[in-house]
RNA sequence: GGAAAGGUAGCUCAGCUGGUUAGAGCACGGCACUCAUAAUGCCGGGGUCGAGGGUUCGAGUCCCUCCCUUUCCA
């Protein structure tokens, strides 16, 4: 009877920061959580990184770093992301993990006793200096059929083309450039087209509620493949090195990064129950326990593109792994977001970043709320565009939500002293409160929450129209009609909690001050509090401001480029003449060493009010965070800065300036030929590595 | 090439199994109000519902063809 939900968001890869897709992924998942919350459900929501694969080796090997170190730290800043746009995971892990290697070897063992995996060997293309065989994106030649040069091992980017690396004309490397080798050698595979599996994932597809009905047919489409098209085995192997989890029983080999991604969805639940979190949620089961019992419900939020991967394998996977495990029992899937119509692309620099939008002091609410007016259950792109952000925010959140309590709550204060009474009484006023919530409610839990918020708006527009109806402010100057005035403004403010209740799972930081500050209740609202009508309020404070149209510029500038790899392919081959004086006194050594230089990340930049040269810069150090004023601003735009690793002085004493504390310096070149020029180190380099 | 989703007012989108003059919000114009540092209410202009055929008493809604956009084809 009362499910418990085990809920994930696709695992990102850990090779970078969250861009704006994942933002709007991890958003939709956790309106729902909370929504779920809401109205009582148990809830566990998890993720973790996916640390697993080439290109992450090859990304750590070209930094110098090990992979491990490479994880740990894209993993150190997903809770600014997380936190900063209030989004409540329950645990957050990654697929490099004891959990995860001990739950993928269990379930490849199982699979393999099952009698759905098998070896064959596969002839590939194999980098002979690099020692690696080669994923098609890291082999590169001229296209087969029109002649382009350098494209991919997959596909032409000129004329659109598929083929197979070994078609490509004059292969070679994209590591090192050298001729490519055939070799052979053997793989394991997952067998999908094992009747069994056919079987089992077309009556999993037809039940109701598993996946969305074009989902299905997608789905069903690659099962019914013919001829070219057929289902075939799955490559679950890639031979040495790889960043991965060993397959047991086989050495060199190693688990395919897209078979113990998924499972890092299981480990990650089961660290969070190893570490005594549910528990602490009321979670008495056991990992095992709960993930079999019956009325547990495993859903996954996914985008479009990983449909094949959480339709075909992962319930097949799971079914055949047996219990505890279970194929999924929901995969919702929604579409990409896109910018201005633009879709999102790294290289080119579209997009908007999330950390920016946090940084530039943008209310991370105003996302979360323009996203869910614009969700829907389907699997559709979703498109920010600036104007119709702002329009939408300003005149939702703050001419209708927001604006109610600003203009009935002053009168309850001022007249009443807090005091909300209800002359008229309050049957229908909660009798209409209930059919909203109910529509609401019906809507959020079918992830239509554009339609969840048009519901909401429209009550708040009745809201507001009756309040203008009875013109409070004309009854405020009657001494007579007191007990009306009291009235409408307790029925608005009725109609303001409802409307909070409402919107809670995608306010939640608004929904709470709206509760503690001007309701006084010192706990989580629930969907009940919807009904219940308030007998007294505090004094109204701001709750929420307009966008700013120059923030929204400002996050729509195109980002600066990488900083550090173009100054350092840019630094001039001939030895410049010394742009400054000859050099000064010597010192010794141990001089020097007293210096505590450092690399910094600059993880905010902003200009300082009332300052014309200085910069503001929040300075990590890798763990430990620094504030420092900067004479720069002539020559750097803050938000070109945000992001970039420089030089800084760690243990410059202090210092006491007008605008705050400035702890440290940060190093730049200046001249008779301009600056200043702020110092980067190559890459490779982590915030908070001493400089010697 | 095959397939899926979409193409409805300037913008962003609703329109369930076909049924009266096609809707909302924003933007725009007018009026009212002034409680709302964070406004609202009322009225209005604006759409050959991608194009063309067809089924039907009746189609944005069903069928066919075509055009455009996006995506998928491991």
């Amino acid at each position: 009877m009362s499910e418990t939900f085990f809920v994930t968001t696709a695992l990102p890869y850990a090779n970078g920061p969250f861009h704006i897709g994942h933002i709007m992924e991890y958003i939709q998942a956790d309106i729902w959580v909370r929504f779920e919350r809401m109205q009582g459900k148990q809830v566990h929501f998890v993720g973790a990184d996916d640390a697993h694969g080439a290109p992450i080796m090859l990304k750590a090997e070209a930094e110098h770093v090990s992979p491990e170190a490479l994880v740990a730290r894209v993993a150190a800043g997903r809770a600014r992301y997380l936190d900063g746009f209030h989004i409540g995971f329950d645990h957050w892990h990654s697929t490099h993990s004891p959990e995860n290697t001990a739950l993928s070897q269990d379930i490849y063992r199982r699979l393999r006793a099952a009698g759905l995996i098998y070896a064959r060997p596969v002839e590939q293309f194999f980098d002979p200096l690099k020692g690696m065989f080669l994923a098609d994106r890291y082999i590169k030649g001229e296209c087969p059929k029109c002649h382009a040069k350098d494209q991919y091992g997959d596909a032409c980017e000129v004329c659109g083309s598929v083929y197979a690396p070994t078609e490509l004309i004059e292969p070679y490397s994209a590591l090192t450039g050298a001729r490519p080798v055939l070799k052979t050698s053997d793989h394991f595979f997952f067998k999908l087209s094992d009747p069994r599996c056919v079987n089992f994932l077309q009556e999993w597809l037809e039940a109701a509620g598993h996946v969305q009905p074009q989902v299905a047919n997608k789905a069903r489409e690659w099962l019914a493949g013919q001829g070219e098209q057929a289902l075939g085995d799955w490559d679950i192997s890639r031979d040495a090195p790889y960043f991965g989890i060993p397959i047991p029983d086989a050495p060199g080999k190693f688990f395919y990064v897209w078979l113990d991604a998924p499972i890092g969805y299981l480990a990650a639940l089961k660290s969070y129950f190893e570490s005594g979190k549910a528990r602490a949620r009321g979670e008495t089961r056991t990992f095992e326990a709960f993930l079999a019992a019956p009325d547990t419900r495993q859903v996954h939020f996914i985008g479009k593109d990983i449909i094949y991967f959480h339709t075909l394998f992962w319930p097949a996977m799971l079914h055949f792994a047996g219990a505890p495990f279970r194929a999924p029992d929901n995969v919702h899937v929604h579409g990409f977001i896109t910018v201005s119509g633009e879709k999102m692309s790294k290289s080119r620099g579209t997009g908007i970043s999330p950390l920016r939008y946090l940084e530039l002091g943008m209310n991370p609410e105003w996302l979360r709320y323009y996203i869910a007016a614009k969700l829907n259950a389907n699997v559709e792109d979703l498109d920010f565009n600036p104007a119709d952000f702002a329009a939408r925010v300003n005149s939702d959140l703050i001419g209708k939500y927001v604006n109610i309590a600003s203009r009935a709550a002053n009168f309850i204060t001022r007249h009443f002293g807090g005091a909300l009474d209800y002359p008229r009484g309050t049957a229908a006023l909660t009798e209409r409160a209930r059919e909203v919530l109910e529509r609401v409610r019906t809507s959020y839990a079918a992830r239509d929450f554009g339609r969840a918020m048009r519901e909401i708006m429209a009550f708040a527009d009745r809201v507001n129209q009756e309040f203008d109806a009875r013109e409070p402010w004309v009854l405020a100057k009657d001494p007579a009609r007191r007990e009306a005035l009291q009235d409408s403004c307790a029925q608005a403010l009725y109609g303001f909690k409802t409307l909070t209740c409402l919107l809670a799972p995608v306010l939640p930081a608004l929904a709470e001050r709206v509760a503690r500050e001007l309701f006084g209740l010192e706990r989580a609202l629930s969907f009940a509090d919807a009904l219940e009508p308030p007998r007294h309020i505090n004094p109204y404070q701001h709750l929420m401001t307009r966008v700013d149209p120059k923030q929204l510029d400002a996050l729509l500038e195109p980002p600066a480029p990488p900083p550090a790899p173009a100054a350092a392919a840019k630094a001039p081959a001939e030895p410049p003449a010394p742009a400054g004086p000859a050099a000064g006194t010597p010192i010794s050594i141990e001089t020097f060493k007293q210096i505590d230089l450092r690399v910094a990340r600059i993880a905010a930049a902003e200009a300082v009010i009332g300052a014309d040269k200085l910069l503001k810069l929040t300075l990590d150090l890798g763990g430990e965070t620094r504030t420092v004023f900067a004479g720069i601003k002539s020559a750097y735009d803050p938000a070109v800065l945000v992001g970039r690793l420089t030089v800084m002085v760690a243990n410059l004493a202090p210092r006491k300036m007008k605008f705050g504390l400035s702890e440290g310096m940060v190093l730049a070149a200046s001249g008779a030929d301009g600056g200043p020029f702020l110092l980067s180190p190559d890459a490779g380099a982590l915030p908070g590595m001493r400089i010697s």
